[in-house]
DNA sequence: TGTACATCAGTGAACGCGCGTTCACTGATGTAC
DNA sequence: TGTACATCAGTGAACGCGCGTTCACTGATGTAC
């Protein structure tokens, strides 16, 4: 199948950064070049041809994923008659068993913050976390119920971390009763229904 | 240096057994066991005389890591005069930038968490952290100030999330102000501070 | 206590395999006329 | 619109390298006398 279109060339392209964004949040940094281009139709050979590096990858993959989060976000924020029921929703639907199972399609602070963390500094994909990261810290800011804006950011940066952490220990206990309650017990705690 | 003597041998295991759960702590279950057995002070030829696989050698680390995080607790919590102390001692020294730092003596949880999370089911390593885990969330649930078991338990399951998503994320975006205020500010909303 | 020798901890080459990246090649696409 | 041909997206073999694991070998240790 040699010389492709420019429409299935632009198709191509668009398939190996979507799939890799999947496969990266799924299995982080170490999945292949082979795997990739595999998942999205091609031989490893034409990757090159694509993108400069798998670092470059990596963090074009990171940045589509945290698009699609902040997408996500948005639509649920939209669909909420004031803030409150927005935060509500963001919760609710972050920590659930569908949202732990469904890894390649989740988080991607959930699924490559470690792998980010290993990486040296100046790695690009370590930039494109940070940004994302950030993003999604401010919309989550903006639906707490505080006016000030200084301490909605701070309730927002605990937030972040609650769930970002329950997600990822409900991940590596999964099968387990404490799995669930990493999901449930913090939904209900950050909801408001505490004792 | 063929036939080294039983003390020696000895040695050698604890060597391994040491080094290998600092440095899966910094670099995940993808270290290798040249690496383990060069750090050692040994050559990786020898690794199969101490351990069946480094899956078996992955979870004896982890259980490791696991028992000197357990044994840190416990001497804060003794070191503290009461129940409420203890629990902002715990705190405190969780989330500094000493600990963020010392990614290969520091917290498994957040160490391994993203790793165990994608190893298949009946892995070893996997048992080993849900125990650990269940041990830690046990002793923070007993430094609460709530009476009642079932809510301390409650508490401690959120707080462990809060802890290890904020260690996790102050580390992926080190350098950041962000990764400053992951440590302060959920330090500082944790122990009560709080709006 | 001294000697002869079996044991076995550690070595390093080798196994088959997968990695990221490069490159000569192919032949349909896209263009110049 | 039809033809001739340069371009270049994708292929698959190959590069050097590192992986987990095995194994024949070495020679000091530990033991039997």
């Amino acid at each position: 199948m040699p010389r492709a279109s420019k429409a299935q060339t632009a198709k191509n392209h668009a398939a190996i950064e979507q799939v890799s964004s999947r496969l990266f949040r799924e299995q982080g940094l170490r999945v292949s070049v082979k795997d990739v281009m595999s998942a999205a139709g091609l031989t490893h050979g034409g990757f090159y041809g694509h993108f400069g590096s798998k670092d470059e990858l990596a963090a074009q993959a990171c940045a589509a994923a945290f698009s699609e989060s902040v997408e996500r976000w948005r639509k649920r924020i939209r669909g909420a008659k004031d803030r409150r029921s927005a935060r509500t929703a963001l919760i609710e639907a972050y920590l659930t068993a569908e949202r732990r199972a469904a890894v390649g399609a989740g988080c991607p602070i959930a699924g490559l913050a470690t792998d980010v963390a290993r990486e040296p500094e100046g790695k690009p994909v370590k930039k494109a976390f940070r940004a994302g990261l950030e993003e999604l810290i401010d919309m989550l800011a903006k639906v707490q119920s505080t006016r000030a804006a200084g301490t909605a950011h701070e309730e927002a940066v605990v937030q972040m971390a609650t769930l970002v952490g329950a997600l990822v220990l409900a991940r590596a206990t999964e099968g387990s009763e404490l799995s669930e309650e990493f999901l449930s017990t913090t939904r209900r705690r950050l909801l408001g229904h505490t004792a």
